[in-house]
DNA sequence: GCAAGGTC
């Protein structure tokens, strides 16, 4: 085969350099970490004395050391090493197995040389300890090594929750038995959204199938199917917006070299503005009702979790939550960043964070500005902990490390980022000189005028992407009387709701707490792989794919369109987890609520649903296309998404004629023009503008 | 082939 005496000959080398002293024999512990990274902390942390002993399978690292007077191997697992599948085609479909994930998943190829590291370490040791990820599925991953290589009779559980000594050997003297409860719960969660997931996915795609004869990859689950609704609930409004008008009285001041313009009231009928704008060009001034100036702190940043780096690095660089996740992964991997799929938001005493504020200034970029923040804090150095937390890992920070190549444009960016806002979270707060006036017209309304000054920049200084933008207004007194120069009224639009991006999504997600750190990014980029979403620009749009589906689910499988299955989830494993329920009576409750959701589908939907895939994926042409566009006319000629607009523009019109006394035509070519009203919307109206004729024919 | 979850 091409390469493989390269390969092998590394293969050797690999084995030769480290076989010194590296076998272990019979009769030792074997220790189970999630990650190599963790693996090497634990082994340190249990070396007292010397320095533990790194050797080599290929090149999959492991440690010797010896604890408690007994040799302890310590070895990693790379994330789950099995997963849950199936030999069963169709649906409904409940038998499924554990197997090594590098047999079942193409894209986990990588867990095969990790498997026969801890398969061949495994079998000469007569005790093993889980010491994975103080979490549910750092259990999971442990148990299903242990049970699949090892032995589950003779292992235990360490719990701890920071990688430092102190943490690591306490819970080694104090092993626990394995955790039966979380591993339940955590073979129950993989378990739901197994069946969950495969069964509806199969539904789909075979209905698709009945119909067309052809293979089309289609999916729902617990995670992608809830924002996959949200992003559509997002998309339709913005397509069905109608702006409604609005009449702003706007004045314009000057005080001295001070000039400003600003709305002073805001009226829904164009008359009321008008009266009111004439009755200020009357009285020609402004009297200051009040006027306040105060200083203000502006706290520091907490550090970041993953959420918070890569809403920031979107705002910031225009990076994807995934990009930024990758980018993030590579500085962990390169030991410049602690571990970056956390959520929170807390450094914990553990961190010696003065060691890496004085290993950061090393590094030319943060030399003066380490030299600040030790002034300005006298050297006390405490980050500002945010509210959100995370079982297994502390907020992301730098580890001291001086990067030893070069890194990349978009390394170095979010590098920067990391490292600022580490520091700026020590820094003292910023201080604000704030100004607020209210210029009253009597019986109209009232002008708001703030000002702000940055008086110190405090921790702005060093992550300054987050400054306010300062502005001045003049000194004034209560009582004072102010000259209008100008009254102008000028009409306003109503705007539709903000387009989701792929940063705000994954907020959303983070906000309604579907999804993890490692997977909201990816389920993301993943409903644009299934071609339920698409870019434009920066903005994100549901394609005619992305409708079909979230309207069947919504009619099939409602439960998967609700952050509640998430909820019902939690409150399950939970239970499990209490031993107030077992995993086989929750997957079973599941598996009957399944059985009879599948049933009734595959018994009467499979045909409308094929067909209703089918003519969104282009593949069958609707016989009955809609006026306006080549959806499937449902109902007066008309889609369902345009016969929805229609009825948006009537209740738009009844309001515009009251507040703009626009006659229909005119009402119609405005939503034509105007960029804020929904796509579908203005497809309808222009559709009659040049019919030059009104679909309210009932008014 | 399909989930969501870990991590290279």
């Amino acid at each position: 085969m091409r390469g493989s005496s390269k390969v092998m000959a590394r293969r050797r080398l690999g084995r030769s350099r480290s076989s010194a002293g590296c076998t272990a024999g019979h009769g030792y512990v074997l220790v189970i970490a999630e990650k190599p990274k963790a693996a090497r902390k634990i082994a340190e942390a249990l070396s007292n004395s010397t320095r533990p002993k790194l050797c080599r399978l290929g090149k999959v690292p492991y440690w010797l050391v010896s604890w408690n007077g007994r040799l302890h191997v310590i070895a990693s697992a790379a994330g789950h090493l099995f997963g849950l599948t199936t030999d069963e085609r169709g649906f409904p479909v409940f038998s499924y197995y554990w197997a090594p994930l590098w047999r079942i998943d193409g894209s986990a190829s990588y867990t095969k040389r990790f498997f026969e590291v801890l398969e061949k370490l495994a079998g000469r040791a007569t005790v093993f300890i889980n010491a994975c990820d103080y979490d549910i599925e750092g259990s999971v991953i442990g148990y299903m090594i242990i049970k699949s290589l090892g032995d589950v009779k003779r292992a235990y559980r360490a719990k701890f929750s920071a990688l430092t000594r102190q943490d690591i050997q306490r819970a080694f003297r104090r092993l626990e038995p394995l955790d039966w409860d979380m591993i339940e719960a955590g073979l129950a969660r993989h378990e739901l959204d197994w069946i969950w997931g495969v069964n509806v996915s199969r539904a789909l795609m075979d209905s698709v199938s009945r119909v067309t004869g052809r293979r089309v990859v289609l999916s729902a689950g617990r995670v992608q199917s809830p924002t996959l609704i949200e992003a559509v609930t997002r998309d339709k409004e913005i397509n069905l917006f109608v702006p409604l008008p609005s009449f702003a009285v706007n004045v314009t001041i000057a005080l001295g070299d001070y000039k400003h313009t600003g709305r002073l009231a805001v009226y829904e009928t164009r008359q009321d503005a008008l009266k009111a704008a004439e009755k200020l060009r009357r009285a020609r001034f402004l009297k200051v009702v009040s006027y306040r100036e105060w200083r203000e702190r502006l706290l520091p940043p907490y550090p970041f979790n993953l959420g918070d780096l890569q809403a920031e690095a979107a705002r910031l660089f225009g990076y994807s939550p995934m990009f930024t996740q990758r980018v993030a992964e590579q500085l962990y991997l390169e030991g410049l960043i602690s571990y970056p799929r956390t959520n929170s938001q807390k450094i914990p005493e553990s961190v010696d964070v003065a060691t890496i504020v004085r290993n950061l200034a090393r590094i030319s970029e943060y030399h003066n500005l380490v030299g600040y923040l030790l002034r300005a804090t006298g050297g006390i150095l405490r980050p500002r902990n945010g509210p959100k937390d995370d079982p297994a890992h502390p907020a992301i920070h730098p580890t001291g490390e001086v990067p030893s190549t070069p890194l990349t444009g978009a390394q170095k960016r979010i590098y920067d980022l990391i490292v600022r806002r580490f520091l700026a979270s020590m820094a003292p707060p910023a201080i604000l000189a704030r100004a607020h006036a209210r210029l009253a017209a009597t019986g109209i309304g009232s002008l708001e005028l703030s000002g702000l000054r940055i008086l110190d920049h405090g921790w702005l200084r060093i992550y300054y992407f987050a400054a306010p933008k300062e502005s001045q207004i003049p000194r004034l007194r209560v009582g004072d009387i102010v000259d209008v120069k100008r009254v102008s009224v000028r009409i306003a639009y109503s705007g539709p709701p903000e387009p989701y991006t792929k940063a705000s999504l994954v907020k959303w997600m983070e906000r309604v707490g579907i999804g993890t750190e490692a997977t909201r990014a990816r389920i993301v980029e993943l409903l644009f792989e299934r071609g339920y979403l698409a870019s434009r620009g920066k903005r994100i749009e549901v394609t005619e794919l992305g409708y079909a589906v979230a309207w069947v689910l919504a009619r099939y499988f409602p439960q998967l369109t609700s952050v509640e299955l998430t909820r019902y989830f939690e409150e399950h494993l939970e239970a499990i987890r209490a031993r107030k329920t077992s995993r086989s009576a929750v997957i079973d409750e599941a598996k009957r609520l399944l059985s009879s959701i599948l049933a009734e589908f595959k018994k009467g939907a499979m045909e409308s649903v094929g067909m209703e895939l089918a003519k969104a994926l282009n593949i069958i042409k609707p016989r009955n296309t809609c006026i306006i566009c080549q959806r499937e006319a449902t109902e007066a000629g008309l889609c369902r998404f345009h016969q929805e607009a229609l009825q948006r523009l009537l209740q738009g019109y009844m309001e515009w004629r009251r507040r703009a006394g626009v006659d229909c035509l005119e009402f119609l070519q405005k939503m034509a023009q105007l960029s804020s009203a929904g796509r579908w919307v203005r497809e309808v109206a222009a559709y009659f503008v040049k019919q030059g004729k009104c679909p309210f024919s009932a008014l």
